[in-house]
RNA sequence: GCGGCGGUCGUCCAGCCUGGUCUAGGACGCCGGCCUCCCAAGCCGGAGAUCCCGGGUUCAAAUCCCGGCCGCCGCACCA
């Protein structure tokens, strides 16, 4: 077992006794893919859900805004969506002992052929032809089906009334697009953003909390104009991304662009200007979290590895001990697919208008009509026949034209009744359906990421080294000697004032200084503060820092305010 | 799901091969007490284990056999 994966072993082990996670339903045994978050894992969790919603939400609310929608969606949101159809694997069971395989890879290894993306029935057909058996008893196969990730529920007593738990969040987005936007003055382009859990029954999850059956997303649907010039301000994030390319990854090179995500756009490496600009937020977060530059790439997906609603697909990986890189946000340029996909289903307009900044004319070719001659040909039939003839178009207009006469609901009419003529219209807006790029993260992951960077051992024991707006608790308060009644009263004081001002605070007044500092070392408390007999005296504490063990002596009633301002 | 490895106090590990003396042992941690004026000190005491689950073999199973569950690694999928 080499260095990073007993780093690994150990970050678990801390995890649980401790109480940052722990595998759901140990005392039956437990339950792939599902973790529980202790109490500090719990504060962990919050203080990164609340960084994320500080980068991608509040530094952006002139354009960004929050929501929330349910975690189950009736079955038509997912038909919309694909994912009922594209959310699939394929898999074949025995007949015989019952076992299920996947169907595409049971084929590619007994028959070594290719058969990736080809259709349950076709999968079918050939393992009839080429005689497939199970590989474990020799049994007959059943057909090829489909198997859904998706978790399938009922709301109500009824069971044909499917619904699934949503495997991402963006659905409730598009599926509220329309009030959101309404209730955002039809502002573009317009950031939706949710953070909620999500579920997706994987086939066979392993990595612990790197891959779950539920979690908890965080993710932003922007909306935009595509044909809108304005840029985003890329001044804000100032970010050079590592990028490896789809088209480099593809040759089986491993070279790593650097540039600018505006440079990046320019040299069509990305491919659009908002998908770049949300990539350089999440690189900018990401190193709040403790990852250095070198340690985070953004990897393009080949497309057969793209999701069905991306035309572009970057995957923001980190470098953690264990498992090497892994992803820990997705950047998928959704274009109007999803949007367009639930105007189908639903019949609702997904449409937003936008009047251009300058109105613009244009000529265009449009249809008279001779209403005094049509009267003489039709008389009373007029009206009839006018209301036909206005559903025509130029151009079948032009074509009855060059044929002397047309038919039209039973009424001959002849052509001469027609004129075309070009006329100046004057364009005022567009009609158009927003087009859409999500920065999509997953929180327990970066939980787990987080204390792999901020896991140190130094002198034989743990430091969680966090960041300290990440730290579950930001302060210890100790008595030196706790035995000692006014050095516990003016610690406890300390304490209660620390809890009132908002922040989570551990008091600790058993065993030895020296372990106090390593219990709360341990867990990533970054200061703390030792009330002692000078204490007493000239009303002065040492507050202990956590990464250095360096003191300095403050005012016992500047504590809090120096709390607060060093977070 | 397939293949490999594994599962014993909170944690790590010993015991398993060669079944009985294991009412399962140690270390660390935890709790209580003593001591201690700043970095896991020391002393005393204590709590804490369905030996992963189910079946089988046996007079006797933590130990041997079978099945399952869970975990880790590889394949695949993905935030």
């Amino acid at each position: 077992m080499d260095v990073s994966s007993d780093k690994y072993e150990k970050i678990v082990d801390l995890a649980a006794r401790r109480g940052f996670f722990w595998p759901s339903y140990e005392i039956y045994g437990g339950l792939a893919g599902f973790y529980d978050l202790g109490p500090l894992g719990s504060l962990l969790k919050e203080n990164i859900r609340k960084l994320w919603l500080d980068y991608f939400v509040f530094r952006h609310q002139d354009m960004v805004v929050l929501i929330e929608t349910p975690v189950i969606a009736p079955e038509i949101v997912f038909k919309a969506s694909g994912h009922v159809e594209s959310f699939t694997d394929p898999i074949v069971t025995c007949s015989k002992c019952g076992k299920i395989y996947r169907a595409d890879h049971l084929l590619e290894d007994i028959l070594g052929i290719k058969v990736e993306g080809l259709r349950p029935e076709e999968l079918t057909s050939i393992i009839r032809e080429k005689g497939v058996k199970c590989p474990s008893c020799g049994g007959e196969l059943e057909d090829v089906r489909t198997f859904n990730l998706l978790f399938q529920t009922n709301v109500g007593p009824y069971k044909h009334d499917v619904a699934y738990l949503r495997p991402e969040a963006a659905q409730g987005m598009f599926t509220s697009f329309k009030r959101v936007f309404n209730a955002m003055r039809y502002s573009l382009p317009l950031g939706i953003a949710q953070v909620g859990r999500v579920a997706r029954n994987e086939i066979s999850p392993r990595q612990g909390m790197v891959r779950l059956r539920e979690f908890t997303i965080m993710e932003v649907e922007f909306f935009f104009d595509p044909e809108d010039a304005e840029e985003p301000d890329f001044s804000r994030f100032p970010e050079k991304l590592r990028i490896l390319t789809a088209d480099a990854r593809s040759k089986g090179l491993d070279e790593v662009v650097v540039v600018r995500p505006e440079e990046a756009v320019a040299e069509g490496i990305v491919l659009n200007k908002w998908l770049a600009y949300w990539m350089s937020v999440a690189q900018a977060f990401a190193k709040e979290l403790g990852l250095r530059e070198d340690e985070i790439l953004f990897e393009e997906k080949l497309p057969e590895e793209r999701a069905h609603y991306s035309k572009q697909t970057f995957d923001q990986l980190v470098s953690i001990s264990r498992w090497g890189w892994v992803e820990i946000s997705g950047h998928a340029y959704r274009t109007d697919y999803d949007l367009s996909r639930h105007m189908q289903f639903s019949g609702e307009d997904m449409t937003v208008y936008r009047e251009l900044k300058k109105p613009k004319e244009v000529t265009k070719k449009s249809v008279v009509i001779d209403q005094e001659l049509l009267k003489e040909y039709f008389g009373s039939d007029t009206p009839r026949v006018l209301q036909a003839l206005r559903r025509l178009s130029v151009e079948e207009v032009e074509k009855i034209l060059s044929e002397g006469e047309v038919i039209v609901d039973g009424f001959k009419v002849p052509a001469r009744v027609f004129r075309i003529e070009e006329v100046k219209e004057v364009v005022r807006g567009r009609r158009f359906i927003p087009h859409v790029v999500e920065p999509s993260f997953g929180a327990e992951r970066l939980l787990l990421v987080v204390l792999d960077k901020a896991y140190y051992e130094e002198g034989g024991r743990v430091v969680l080294k966090l960041p300290p707006k990440l730290a579950p608790y930001k302060l210890a308060v100790f008595p030196l000697i706790p035995k000692e009644e006014s050095l516990r009263t003016l610690a406890r004081r300390i304490y209660h004032d620390a809890v009132k001002a908002g922040l989570t605070v551990i008091y600790d007044e058993d065993g030895s200084i020296g372990r106090r500092y390593a219990r709360v070392d341990e867990i990533g408390v970054p200061f703390a503060v030792t009330v002692d007999y000078q204490s007493l005296e000239d009303n002065t504490v040492t507050v202990r820092f956590r990464d250095s063990r360096e003191q300095i002596r403050i005012k016992s009633d500047e504590v809090i305010k120096w709390v607060l301002n060093n977070l």
